[in-house]
DNA sequence: GGAATATTGCAACCGGGTTGCGGCAATTGC
DNA sequence: GCAATTGCCGCAACCCGGTTGCAATATTCC
């Protein structure tokens, strides 16, 4: 395991690092896909799942991750690329797919970003494609 | 009310008309903005949720209306607008305000439309910018 | 070392969504 | 016109992801 890796996350990010939290970053650096609560739950099946939930948060108040909604009911999370802040031009656009139920990073197309009507400020965006993956078809 | 106009949608979507169904129909078109299975409760207080929530089932399989995912954790409902059918060149963008925690329809705005990779099939796309809305600056 | 603070596990809760079922209304077939 | 089928609705119960209160434990600070 590469504990090192995920410390080094951590430290960067200004989170205090426990076993916990390393563990809980380990498998989010591991997955290739955005993962949910119980996604992380039967992955790291010694692990309270509110002790998972509150370890997100941390995560999430310090930029380390960010959440995704595709949708599906169950908020996924991806570890956040780069720099300190997560911007929105940061943000990659994602897929899921409506028969194998997986949902795609794709981390080469941006998300677009709109012009809003005068007085909306913008702070996040949520843009995800829904549809058949390639490997269903 | 304008029972009249409701009866006309589900006609035209080819939706059997029933009292329940011509109330929930009323209640979405009256509203300014999308309208959540708890909205369309408090609303027609007398009617039963899993009633509404069969009720938005069909009209749902009807294109009849189609939902967003504001990210709230509840399913806001709209009506479709124009033809048969609400494909992704229909649908517009929407803004859900982090302080008043109410979502706006952006009418003008259609939903920006990326090029996925090759072999991805697009069905549908939810887009939802988050921020502060003009009432709350 | 000991007090103050943060983290964790457990159990219970919450709320949106969903389903089984029985009753009632509407439609169909004769 | 009437029985049989089908569809619609209300009630109650359930499911599941997310969330919280609280007590136990670990960590940090002095």
């Amino acid at each position: 395991m590469d504990s090192q890796r995920s410390i080094e996350v951590l430290e960067k990010k200004g989170v205090r690092v426990t076993a916990i939290r390393i563990l809980v970053m380990e498998a989010l650096l591991a997955s290739s896909r955005p993962m949910s609560l119980s996604d992380l739950e039967t992955v790291l099946d010694t692990v309270d799942k509110s002790s998972i939930f509150r370890t997100l948060e941390v995560f999430e108040k310090h930029h380390a991750v960010h959440s995704i909604d595709d949708g599906t009911g169950s908020i996924k999370f991806e570890v956040c690329e780069g720099g300190t802040d997560c911007t929105v031009s940061d943000m990659h656009t994602h897929f899921y797919c409506e028969k194998c139920h997986r949902t795609y990073c794709l981390k080469d197309i941006n998300v677009p970003v709109v012009n809003l009507p005068e007085g909306f400020e913008m702070h996040s965006v949520n843009y995800i494609v829904k549809g058949i993956c390639p490997g269903c078809r």
